[in-house]
DNA sequence: CGCAGTCGTGTAATCGATTCCATGCATCCA
DNA sequence: TGGATGCATGGAATCGATTACACGACTGCG
């Protein structure tokens, strides 16, 4: 491949006035630039990124390591993401940790190694030591979606808990008394909060959430497979499964039809992340929409701010209810609780 | 950030004896050995591999530049080529080339000036001149499930050919005649062999492809729906759609029920690529299930195998089809034509 | 006419690693 | 005991860029 040392020897000129073209620094006379253009074209020339790096301590580039590739929620982060950071001028390199602490931290290293300009986490744990050192020694960082308490971080995530009262006002509505959950690891903010939302809306209608109520997921299928399962062998099994994320709703779902049993007659299911998919499933899922285009690029302006000296700020957006037909009619019709419809 | 030469400092010994260490070389004593790890550790030292990378030539990174991340098949491919590539001691990065030619040059642009060792790539259209000079360059390169013909590169796909036929002998057996498909782009392999796949397939039965039936789609969900919109249009529509991938699948749901009509009593549907939504759809979907994980392993292979200096060997794996409801009840029940049931 | 300032250009240092080569010292065998 | 061998180590070149600094030529002003 050819480097500069080629192209300046082309033009008969030295590397210095070839660099200088390149980015184009104002002291060159037209003669110069021309030819340099001209060997760069007739070359084939491209600038070593890697070399390029090293001298400016820059890579223009961001790291994202999101917990499940395979859930569409964080594929469309992961989408939004790269578009923004491409407008920005910035590449990004995604690491997917698939909910293990160890995996995450194997990104989160060779992503560092790289000298990454600055680091994009939905933590899968509650502080790996290597993250918490990290932000510590000043590397440019923003939690999205899930964070980690007490660290000096920016986080953009979205608010669920005005949606999850809708959700509940919506249930009660249509009659449902007995509520479950299946939340996620308690390792995670995300886990945690849409709990305590959950049983905070339940309370404001004078209902409990009892702990034979609240099954342990991990945010993939098999486990909101499991923790089904084990509702509906409780002896008074819930009327609800609200899941708290929508690979443990499919879960929830597959546990449902593998009994012989129909959503929402027997059981009745919403769920936390609104899917394309929620539309044309078998009934159509009730589910909490986050902004998750305008979260990942929220994101990345946040991580951009810091990274080239602006103050970033934190960013919290509002998630909203989407009624579908999981949970059954309600019987007043009463649209209020119906905060949208598709 | 501490340097080589800082933890030379730190051990009382030279760069040259730091790096022995850390590259694990014989020739470097026990005393020497424990004092540069000892001063690594304290120092919290980790080589950078930007430097590493400049002097090596070798980046220990391949590119996955891939057609659309939303789509679940790709998304599939993605993880199972980042665990393989892992477990090779290589990193991959994505670029997500959203269906766009230009998208997909800006991307396997940027992957080149990063000096990957290796790239990957599902292209969107049929032969971009910057990847036929990469190639011919001699750019180590590996085409997975879509490729260009009359370049010498190793190809990695499956034949979806068998899985047709038994998909047209099913529709066949359920008494459809008319048989529409929603084909993808024709500028890419994909694209084009469905449909010859299918045609030849209903060649078989007697049955014909009319042009009326070919409705041309772009792998996207909206041109699902917008094809199908035109099919139900027509004086007489298919009674059947085959939509050549899941996307333009969901696209033909769309349209069909915001119509109001019903699959499959008013249009029978089937797809090309199986996802984990179409046992939950209504009615779940008979698809054409591709071995997705075994196909991104088998790339990553390949792909290291050229790089590492092996003859790459091209793979081409079966597909199957995975019979739903979505097509209707086969009035005989004979088992022959259902390959896979779930 | 002379000196200061500007402009274009080249030389060389630098980023952080790897690795060739030379050197010094210990060991071994004749 | 002496020369050959091998091992551990350090010095320095190198990868491909960027950029501080120096320098020569030209311009313009007093």
């Amino acid at each position: 491949m050819a480097s500069i040392k080629d192209v300046a020897a082309e033009a008969g000129v030295s590397v210095a006035t070839v660099s200088r073209v390149l980015n184009d620094h104002p002291s060159v006379s037209a003669d110069a630039r021309a030819r340099v253009l001209a060997a760069v074209e007739a070359l084939g020339y491209r600038p070593n990124a890697v070399a390029r790096s090293l001298r400016t301590d820059q890579t223009h580039t961001l790291g994202l390591v999101i917990s499940d590739v395979m859930n569409p929620y964080f594929t469309e982060l992961a989408r939004a993401v790269e578009e923004e950071a491409r407008a920005l001028g910035y590449s990004v390199i995604i690491g997917n940790a698939d909910e293990r602490p160890e995996l995450q931290d194997h990104h989160v290293r060779t992503l560092l190694d790289r000298r990454i300009d600055g680091l994009l986490v939905s933590p899968t744990d509650g502080g790996s030591p290597l993250m918490l050192e990290a932000a510590r020694a000043g590397t440019p960082m923003v939690f999205v979606d899930r964070w980690i308490p007490g660290v000096d971080v920016p986080v953009v995530r979205s608010d669920g808990r005005a949606a999850v009262r809708d959700l509940v006002a919506h249930l009660h509505g249509i009659g449902h008394r007995r509520l479950a959950i299946i939340a996620g690891p308690a390792a995670t903010t995300t886990g945690r909060e849409r709990v305590e939302a959950f049983r905070e809306a339940l309370a404001e209608y004078g209902l409990g959430l009892p702990e034979a109520y609240i099954g342990q997921g991990d945010f993939q299928a098999d486990s909101g497979r499991r923790v089904t399962e084990g509702f509906l062998d409780l002896p008074e099994p819930p009327q609800v499964v609200f899941a708290a994320d929508n690979l443990m709703a499919l879960g929830a779902l597959d546990a449902v039809r593998a009994r012989g049993l129909r959503v929402p007659d027997d059981l009745a299911l919403a769920a936390f992340d609104d899917i394309p998919w929620f539309v044309h499933t078998a009934p159509p899922v009730t589910a909490i929409a986050q902004p998750t285009g305008e979260l990942g690029r929220a994101a990345v302006r946040a991580l951009v701010d810091r990274i080239e000296g602006r103050p970033p700020r934190s960013v919290t957006l509002a998630a909203r209810l989407v009624v579908r037909r999981s949970c059954g009619e309600n019987p007043d019709g009463n649209p209020a609780t119906n905060r949208s419809q598709t």
